[in-house]
DNA sequence: GGTATATTTGTCAATACTTGACAAGTCAAT
DNA sequence: ATTGACTTGTCAAGTATTGACAAATATACC
């Protein structure tokens, strides 16, 4: 479990029946791009996360949050302190959000 | 409060009265790096953490948690979903440790 | 005022990292 | 052994980050 977005994209892909041939072309890349995309190679550009959920007919909050995660993931994937630092951030996050209101 | 980290650093070494001339060549940088880490404009390298840690005489494990905790939420501050993706790395960082057991 | 010390900001070349593009590879089906 | 789908490797080109220095600002003291 390399990459929750990979995964997922290359699930819903092929739950489409299309093949990378057919889907890297609309996100303007080859296969080989794709592929490692789907396998968590490479990452895919944030601005082209709405266009794949569009062509996988779904939520492109879902694949967001799924990208995001593992970019998250990425940071502290080897830290013992992991969780602590999450627990960090998060608080830092909530209180943002809080004065936003 | 855009970096804990640094606000913690900066609150240390002003606790220990050293100036950033005093501090930032034991670290082989000089004041004006140091101080933009300070205010986070930059972040120091992971491997410094240790070295700051004894010279303001705390724990390594608290400047890194706040380090880490820094580059999480660059990752996510400007995202409406940042606690959904948040949690959902989370989750991901708690199976990878059970499995490790 | 002027000087000294501490910190901050701006700039920019040097370095490091990521991406795009292509070629060559594997694998499975026929 | 050919075809189609996907994967892997490589590397130049494009981006981003860093290190180093100069200059600016801030504060305190005389």
């Amino acid at each position: 479990m390399n990459s929750q977005f990979g995964e997922r994209i290359r699930t819903l892909r092929e739950k489409q029946n299309l093949y990378l041939r057919q889907v890297a072309p609309l996100l303007e890349m080859d296969t080989a791009q794709l592929s490692k995309i789907e396998k968590g190679v490479r990452q895919i550009k944030k601005e082209q996360i709405p266009i794949l959920a569009d062509i996988l007919k779904t939520e492109k909050d879902e694949l967001l949050i799924l990208w995001l995660a593992d970019q998250l993931y990425d940071v502290v994937k080897d830290e013992k302190l992991a969780t602590e630092a999450m627990q960090v951030a998060e608080k830092k996050i909530n209180l943002i959000n809080r004065k936003k209101k």
